[in-house]
Formats: C-alpha cells, structure tokens, sequence
RNA sequence: GGGGCUGUAGUUCAAUUAGGUUAGAACGCCGGCCUGUCACGUCGGAGGUUGCGGGUUCGAUCCCCGUCGGUCCCGCCA
C-alpha cells in the first residue's frame, strides 16, 4: 500500500496533513453521536474518530460504530492535535488523533476467541491454537522482530569476518548416536529411509575438507526427543566451523559475537574475553556444567573441616568417597523452622538426602545439630561459605559426588531465585571447558561421546590413558548464557588414526564405523585440514534476550509438550495407500 | 517411561471444614441510551454436556478409577 504510514509513527510533525493507515481495530468507545476506535499495527496505536465536518459524516459514523476487535480497516484521515484536555499520556501517540475522511472495512473478523493484547493471561493451549492472535500481541511482535535483527546481526558478523552461508542437507543419512531421529522413509527405495539432521555436523566437516575454510549457517534441525520449556522437536542452529584453528581462535571469535549481539540487539556493552571455567570445577562451584555465574554464590567443600566428625550423615559420606558441601543463603538467618522444613522438602527432590542447617543469629551460631560440632567447626564452615551474621547456612552431604554436586546446584539456583539475588537484565557468560571426553553408559555397559565421536580429544590424554577413557579429556567447549547452555563445539579430529582410537573406546568395530560414518572417514584421508567449530541455539539465544520464559515465545508456529501442532493439526493420520506407496503398513490407530 | 500442577460461560476466575436449591462474577458478545472517550459510562439480555468415559452415593464441579489435552520437572536431548 503505497503512502501508507504505521500508526506507532503518526507524530504531531504531521499535523494538517492527510495520512493513509492500515490495520486492526483494537477497541471501539461509542459515546453516541461521538465515536473513537484505536487503530493497530505492530508499530502502536492510534486513536481514529470520523470527521464530524466531512459531507459523508452520517455514513462514517455508522461505519465506525459497527466496527469490532480485529477488523481490519485502512483509514483515511488528517492527523491532528487533541483539543485541550483531550490528551492522553498513557498512549504513545496520546497527544494526536486522525480525523478519518473515509473508513474502509478491509476484512470483517469474527468475534476472536480472546483479544492479542490480553493473550498473555489465556492457556497456552487456546493461545497454541490460535496462533495468529497471540502472535497479533505487542509483546509476541516484538519478540520476533528481535530474533530478526539477532539473525541479522549473527549474517553480517559472519560475512564481515570471512565465514560463507552454505546449506546443507535436510534429507541425510540416518546416524545410530545421539538423539533419535525423525525418519523419512524413502518412496524410490523401500525399506531405506532418510533421517532428518540433529545437526550439519558431518555435513560441515566436509565442507573444511572442501577447502571452504571458515563456514557458518542459520539452520533448522531436529531430534524426537521429549520437549522442554527450552526445547521443541525442530530448533534453530547458528552452525560454524574453521579450519586451520584451535580453540582461542573459535572462542574468541564467538565472544565477539556475543558482543556484538548484546551491543546491535540490546545496546549492551559485554565484557570480553569471558571466563573460562574446566568442567570439574564448575561441577564443584556450581553444581552445574552450565553455571549462572549471575547469582553470586559458590558452593564450599567443607569435607576437611568436618574429616573427623562424629555426625553420622557427614562421616558415612566421607568414608564412602563422597564430601561434604555448603552454601550460604545471605540473609535468611531468620528462616523459620517451617521455612527450613520447606527448603529440606525441596532439598529431597534435588536428590539430596537432607540438609543441615547453620543459623547466624545475632547471638551466634546456632544449629539443631550443634551438639555434633564445635563451635570451631561452626565459625570455619561460615568462614569458608563468606557468611555473616543474619545468614543460614545450607550443608549438604552424600557419598555419591556427582549427586551432592548437582544436589547443591540446583540449591544454589533456588536461592538465586527466592533471594533475588539475580540483578533484572544482568547477564553474564562463560566458557567451560575440558569436559571429559567419555560418559559411562551403565544401560549399554560402553562408553559414550560425551560430545559427539569427532571431538578431538587432547591428544597426551589419549595416550596417558588409553585405560582409563574416562579421563580423558575432549577439546570441547560450552558457551553459557545466564546458567543457559547457548552453543557447544569442539576441535574435530582430522586424523584417521585418532579417529580409530576414539571409535574403539566408544566400542565399534572398524566395520561398524566404516557402515555408520564411511563417507566421512574416507574424506578425512583426501586431505583434512585441522578444523573445529561451534553451533549455537539460536531459538534459546533468542528467548534469553527477549527475556521469555519459553522457547515457544520466539518460535512462531511451535508445538506443544506432547510435540503436537493444535493449529494445524500435526501429526496427522496419513491414508493407507499412502503408508503402501512407501511401502509401510499401519498397525495401530 | 516417571512425577508435580492444571482443565467450570467465548475468555479469566469463583462455587462455604468430606458432596446438597436455579453453578456465580468480571471482561467479551447482542440490544437500548449517551458529543471528548481512551479499561468510556449506563440500562437490559443471551450465553454452561463443569474436557471425556466410568464408579461410589439418595445426590458429584467437588470423592475414586480410567482417558484426552495443556504445562513444568526427572529420564532422554552424541
């Protein structure tokens, strides 16, 4: 529509002219014989009434009246500044009006099932199903254009530093590790099938081995596992690999990324490089492999200082291997005995098997288990958490290490929380690093990639402990957001021979490798050069900076946790005729 | 696969310690009145298979079982 202005922009500079507006009726106030409708576009509102001096007065009058929530209309009006005492400041555009001259109903719509700028407060699954009202609300709007201007910015920072856009398959090679995968069985081969990629990764380390050197794509990507507040079956991959690299060069052109965005998206200056945290030590800091390094806690060991207690729970943790941990809750001293029966309550589903607690009272420190430390004991273990007085003092302890450690971590993001420890619109980001390369999988009695089966492994490792894979360690690297995992990447192997050693720990056959990941094998001996990269979740990037709760918030058609689509209906019954075609047969439903 | 929360008018919610007349309110919708509203006001009206199926009971929105949907978490997500 040519001429046409939004109506977030109308502006008192305009006033006396004669603007073109199109969009939706948001609300209609009839006073009789007055009548006013705010008219919306994703820029704002603006308030229209009908020209009462035009010759066609009685006719746009009755058009206005009857217009309802979420017609669609183009107005044809002359902007002009509210008469005095007509203004109104709660309105961006309170201080104007446009006289309509004429009133063209575009589209009539039917009473909606709920009104966008109210959609916030209705059930998800109406809001699911209605997809394009929630998607009409302000908020939703704005959600989306930041996604836009945050793949913009991540285009232009790629292309400004040499990286090319180049698309890869959607149709690949089904791949036995990882997530499970959504199949597409094909119609020309029956009984073959192609699998959708969980990601570019094979596809991307071809293309180093192409020789196209520094490579980035914005991707969708998909793996059929149960969905999260944070994750939908299909998602959005920024994907990068370079050859010829290690990781200070891959972090470091990822950090100024990540600066790049929060300055271009948020007008925020990021501090660089960002801290680079080894795996073990965030598991003991921060009881996480993701650490929110926003609440400004870190969780204490404590096991020296209580090596010769005679307190049961601590004494059996430490002589079956495990450690004792602390962390302090600033502040909640005061807690009452119910407060800390809640927080023991909640301590039990983080799989700790209690708490004990250390109340800092004016009059010192107190505890219901005093009786089992000394008052020494009591003043170091405040001592060691950065206590003070007014404080509590959460301890935790248990045999299993892992479990005490993610036990506390998730202690310490309840208290981040409870105790508004997390500043609005902070945000801070860490590399972790030195993951270890190998996770015990009990169910499949074998080890597995931590990461995925190309991650390099440091090399002098892999040779100092060819019997013990679970210590070695991977050339891997987290990037995390405010305690989110944002991206993860690694420096591949580009040597058949360490690809072989890695393929053994994980228990194939050189068969079964050569049958499962040949083409890629293959290419590794036409000439690889060294190469690494990183892949970013860009849905969950997004939702971080929009600050949403749900990925569904950034995700304009997503599904529901039962991986459902109640707009369009998917997945739906197919025909059997066209199960056959493929040469499938139906067995239930 | 497991656990928590949840489903009542178009929408958001209510419905009295173990269940009891005609299941209410606000917004929205329909109609009347209203010339400066902006959450317009005001008067009136329509609107309900209490998600679905079963059970207990003289009687179920309420209790029990099953089921479907939504949501959050654990497992899972190389």
């Amino acid at each position: 529509m040519k001429n046409r202005i939004y109506c977030g922009s109308t502006d008192l500079s305009q006033k006396g002219q004669v603007v073109l507006l199109a969009g939706w009726v948001q609300r209609v106030r009839n006073l009789g014989g007055l009548v006013f409708f705010d008219l919306r576009d994703h820029t704002g509102l603006v308030q229209v009434t009908p020209d009462p001096y035009h010759e066609d007065h009685d006719h746009l009058y009755e058009t206005a009246i009857h217009l309802h929530h979420e017609d669609v209309v183009e107005i044809h009006g002359l902007v002009r500044r509210r008469p005095q005492g007509g203004e109104n400041p709660k309105m961006a555009t309170g201080l104007l009006e446009v006289v309509a001259t004429r009133i063209k109903v575009l589209s009539r719509a039917t009473t909606p099932p709920f009104l966008p700028e109210e959609a916030d407060s209705v059930q998800e699954e109406l809001r699911l199903k209605y997809r394009v009202l929630h998607l009409r609300a302000d908020r939703m709007q704005r959600n989306f254009r930041l996604r836009h201007r945050l793949s913009q910015t991540v285009r232009r920072y790629f292309d400004e530093n040499g990286f090319i856009e180049v698309e890869t398959p959607f149709l690949v090679k089904p791949t036995p590790e990882g997530a499970r995968d959504f199949l597409v069985p094909s119609r020309l081969h029956l009984g073959r099938a192609y699998a959708l990629p969980q990601s570019p990764q094979i596809y991307k380390q071809l293309l180093m081995v192409a020789g196209f050197d520094r490579y980035f794509q914005i991707v969708k990507c998909f793996r059929d596992e149960d969905l999260r507040a944070d994750r939908q079956p299909e998602f959005t991959q920024i994907d990068v690999e370079l050859s010829f690299t290690e990781e200070p060069e891959v972090q470091e052109i990822m950090e100024g990324l990540m600066a790049r965005i929060f300055q271009d998206v948020k007008g925020q200056t990021v501090p660089v490089p960002f801290e680079r945290i080894p795996y073990h030590d965030a598991m003991l800091q921060y009881g996480s492999d993701k650490p929110d390094l926003r609440i400004p806690l870190k969780i204490a060991d404590l096991s020296g200082i209580f090596a010769s207690s005679e307190f049961r729970v601590f004494s059996e943790a430490l002589a079956g291997g495990g450690a004792i941990r602390a962390l302090n809750l600033p502040g909640a001293g005061g807690y009452s005995r119910k407060q800390r029966d809640d927080l023991l309550e909640k301590a039990k589903s983080w799989g700790l098997g209690g708490l004990v607690f250390l109340q800092w009272l004016p009059a010192g420190i107190t505890s219901t288990v005093a009786k089992f430390m000394t008052p020494e004991q009591m003043k170091a273990a405040a001592e060691i958490v950065k206590a003070q007085s007014g404080d509590l003092i959460a301890i935790g302890a248990d045999r299993n290490i892992e479990k005490l450690a993610v036990g506390m971590g998730q202690l310490r993001l309840w208290i981040g929380r409870e105790l508004n420890l997390i500043q609005k619109d902070e945000h801070r980001l860490c590399w972790v690093v030195d993951f270890p390369m190998f996770e015990w999988n009990a169910e499949m009695n074998r080890y597995q990639a931590a990461h995925h089966p190309f991650t390099s492994p440091v090399l002098a490792d892999l040779e100092a402990y060819a019997d013990q894979p679970g210590k070695i360690r991977a050339r891997a690297y987290d990037l995390v957001l405010d305690g989110n995992e944002i991206a993860g990447g690694s420096i591949r192997i580009h040597d058949r021979e360490v690809q072989k050693k890695i393929f053994q720990h994980l228990g194939f056959t050189p068969e079964e490798a050569q049958a499962k990941f040949g083409f890629l094998l293959e290419a590794l001996e036409l000439g690889a050069p060294p190469h690494g990269g990183i892949a970013f979740g860009l849905d969950r990037l997004a939702m971080i900076l929009v600050g949403a709760d749900s990925i569904r918030d950034v995700i304009a058609f997503p599904k529901t946790t039962a991986a459902l689509s109640l707009m369009d209906g998917s997945p739906a019954p197919v025909a059997d005729e066209q199960w056959g075609e493929l040469g499938l047969k139906r067995l239930t439903s």
